[in-house]
DNA sequence: CTGAAAGCGCTTACAG
DNA sequence: CTGAAAGCGCTTACAG
C-alpha cells in the first residue's frame, strides 16, 4: 500500500506537510494543499489509522454500549448515532451487553475502552457505583442515554420516565378504568437501572392522584421484551380477576401482553385496554396506544453533544483522524443536568373505556 | 498509563518477552509468564491497540455492514456476530448503510476498510460489479450473509429465497387461494440485490405449478419495511378487486399489510390471508403466518467461518491482538458454494381458506 | 526460552 | 508556510 512518503515524494513536499494538508490544517498554502491532494488521489492513498492513532493519540472512534441491539429503542438510537458519527469521520465500536453480567463487566471494567476509543455513549446501561467510578477514571468524554444514575460529569439525554408512566396511567384513568395493572422491568436486575422504577412511580402517582390505591397484585415484573410481556400477563391472569387495563413499561411488553390476552380469550380493548411506552415501529400496525418517545433524536443529540464542542468538521476524503471529541468534563463531579426530551400520548385502538361503562 | 516497559521492568524481563507472555505465545517459560502476568495485573496494564496494530499489522477488528440496523433480521444477525467476535477478542465496527447511496459508496469504495479491519461481514448489501471488484482488491477475508451476487472468493451464508417464496405461496394455494398478491422489494433499487427477486420467483413458480397465471396487477413493489407494506397494500387495494391472500416478502411488510387491510375494513384472515418471511419477534404477537429463517444462526455461522480457520482462541485478559482471521481465499475466483440454512413454514392465525370456500 | 534492535507509518513540537 | 527529527508503544525477525 502507498504510504505517506510516497505521497510526499510525488508532491515534492515533506511527510509533515502531507499530513497537515490532508487533515485540512490551516497552516498549508492553497497551492501546496492542491498538489498534495492530487498526489494522494493519484496514488489512492489512505492514511493508516493505527499509525495515525499511535502518533496522534486520537482513535477517531466512539464506543456505543447498548443492552440489546435487537430491541426497537436501542436499534433506533444506534442508527442515529452511527449516522452522525460516520458523517463526521468517526468509527463506531458496538458493544451489545446481551444481558450477561460477564459481558457487562468486560466492557465496563477493563482498561480496554481507554486506549481504544475517544469517547463513550452508554445507552440504558445499568451501572454499579464501582462501574461509574471506573468510567470516570478513564478520563474520557462520554454521554449517557436513558441511564439511571449516570456517570459523574457526563451529560445525559433522556425522557421523563415518571411523567411517561403518569401520562399513560392517567389516560387509562380518564377512560374510566380503576383496575389498572402494570407490567414492568426485570426483577433479577439488582442494578441501579431506573427506567422501569420511574415508570412505575409515575403509574402509582397517577393512581393515587385519582384516589386509587395501587394494588400489588396488579403489579408484575418481567423482562423488557415481547416474551416478558406475555409471561407477565399470563401471571397476572392467573392471579384471579383480570384488570380492565394494563400499562406496560414498554411497547414490546405491551405487544406481548396483547398476545397473552388474546390467547386467554380476552379482547383488546373491549375486555382489557393496553398501553405501552415507545411508539415502536409496529405500534401503529398493532393499533397500540402508547407514550411516544423520540429515540433517534436522543441518539443524535448524544452524538452531537459529544462531537460538537470541539468544532468537528464534516469528514474529508482523506481525513486521517478526527479531532478529539469533548462534551463531558470528567473532572467535574457535579452531574450535568440531563437533557429531557418530550414524550407524547398517542391514542390508538388498544385503549377504550371499560365495559361496565 | 502504564506501558509495556513498565511491566518489563517490574517483571525483570525484556519488552519482547512481555509481549510474548501476555499474548500467550508458546515460547515463554511458565515461570516467566506467571511473573509477567502478575506484573501486568499489578500495574493494570492494557496493551495499546494502536501500537499493537501498527507493529503487528493486525487490527483485531471486523467490519459488519448492514442495510438497516433497525430491521429485525439485521439487528438479530448483528447481535449474534457481536457475541462471537467479542467472545474471541475482536472488536466490531458497525456500518449502517441506511439506504443512502452516498454512504454505500463511502463504505465500499474507499480504502478505509483496508487498513481499519482484518475482515468484513457484508449483510444483504447490494453490490455493483465495481464494488465486488473493489472488495476483492482489498485482499481481506470476508463473508456475505444473504447477499445477492456475493464477492468472488468469499464464503456466503443464506437461505434459499426461491424456496421460501415457493413454500409461502404454496401454503396459500393449498388453502384454496387463487387470487394471491405479492408485495416485495424496492423498485428504486437498481442494484443486484436478489433477495426479493428470488422470493418473487418462488412465488411465481408456485403459482404456475398450481396452474395459476401470475397476474402483474397483483404484484406490487415497495420498501422492505412496515410502511412499505402498508403503502404497497393500499396501492393493491386501489387497483380494484382485492386479492384473497397476500404473500409479503418479509414479515415487516406483512405487518404493514395487516394494518392497511384493517384500515380498509378488511379482516385477516377472513377477508384476506397474509403470510411473510422471517419469523420476526412480533410475528407471534400478531398471529402472523410466516416462513421462519434462522437469523442469529446465519450471523454466528458467518462469524465462525471468518474466525475459526486460524484457530482463534478465547479472548485473554491482556490479549493485545487476536490472530488474523481467515476463511476467504481472496485469490480464488470461483465463488465458494454458499451455506444454505433451512427455513420452516410457521402457520399462525393470519392465513385461512378464502371465504368462498 | 530470551533479549537488543529495527521498524511499523504516522503526527508533533521545534526551528526556520 | 514548511521541513528535519523525534517519538508514539508495540511486535518481529534475528541472534544467541
Amino acid at each position: 500500500m502507498t504510504r505517506i512518503d510516497d505521497v510526499a515524494r510525488l508532491a515534492g513536499v515533506s511527510t509533515a506537510t502531507v499530513s497537515r494538508a490532508l487533515r485540512g490544517l490551516p497552516t498549508v498554502s492553497a497551492a501546496t494543499r492542491r498538489r498534495v491532494q492530487a498526489a494522494a488521489e493519484q496514488l489512492q492513498y489512505a492514511v493508516s489509522p493505527s499509525a495515525s492513532r499511535l502518533a496522534g493519540g486520537k482513535t477517531g472512534t466512539v464506543a456505543v454500549v447498548v443492552p440489546r441491539i435487537t430491541r426497537w429503542f436501542f436499534a433506533t438510537v444506534v442508527e442515529a448515532v452511527e449516522d452522525h458519527l460516520h458523517e463526521n469521520g468517526y468509527d463506531l465500536l458496538l458493544y451489545n451487553l446481551g444481558g450477561r453480567e460477564q459481558t457487562r463487566r468486560r466492557v465496563l471494567r477493563t482498561a480496554n475502552l481507554h486506549k481504544r476509543v475517544d469517547a463513550i455513549i452508554l445507552v440504558a446501561t445499568p451501572l454499579r457505583p464501582a462501574d461509574a467510578t471506573a468510567l470516570t477514571k478513564l478520563d474520557l468524554p462520554g454521554v449517557t442515554i436513558s441511564s439511571g444514575s449516570g456517570v459523574p460529569g457526563w451529560p445525559s439525554v433522556r425522557i421523563d420516565d415518571v411523567a411517561a408512566g403518569r401520562t399513560a396511567t392517567r389516560h387509562l384513568v380518564d377512560l374510566g378504568h380503576t383496575r389498572i395493572a402494570h407490567i414492568s422491568g426485570d426483577p433479577d436486575d439488582e442494578l441501579a437501572f431506573t427506567t422501569h422504577l420511574d415508570r412505575r412511580r409515575g403509574y402509582q402517582e397517577a393512581l393515587r392522584a385519582a384516589g386509587i390505591r395501587p394494588d400489588p397484585s396488579l403489579d408484575v415484573e418481567s423482562q423488557f421484551t415481547v416474551d416478558g410481556g406475555t409471561r407477565a400477563t399470563a401471571e397476572l391472569l392467573a392471579r384471579g380477576e383480570p384488570p380492565t387495563a394494563i400499562f406496560a413499561a414498554c411497547d414490546e411488553m405491551a405487544m406481548g401482553a396483547m398476545t397473552a390476552l388474546r390467547d386467554a380469550g380476552l379482547r383488546v380493548p373491549q375486555d382489557v385496554s393496553v398501553i405501552g411506552v415507545d411508539d415502536h415501529d409496529l405500534a401503529g400496525a398493532l393499533g397500540l396506544s402508547t407514550i411516544a418517545q423520540p429515540a433517534a433524536e436522543q441518539g443524535l443529540l448524544a452524538a452531537r453533544i459529544l462531537l460538537d464542542p470541539l468544532g468537528v468538521r464534516a469528514a474529508e476524503p482523506y481525513a486521517g483522524s478526527a479531532p478529539a471529541p469533548g462534551g463531558g468534563d470528567a473532572s467535574d463531579d457535579t452531574p450535568a443536568r440531563p437533557v429531557i426530551l418530550p414524550t407524547r400520548l398517542v391514542v390508538r385502538e388498544s385503549t377504550a373505556p371499560p365495559r361496565a361503562h
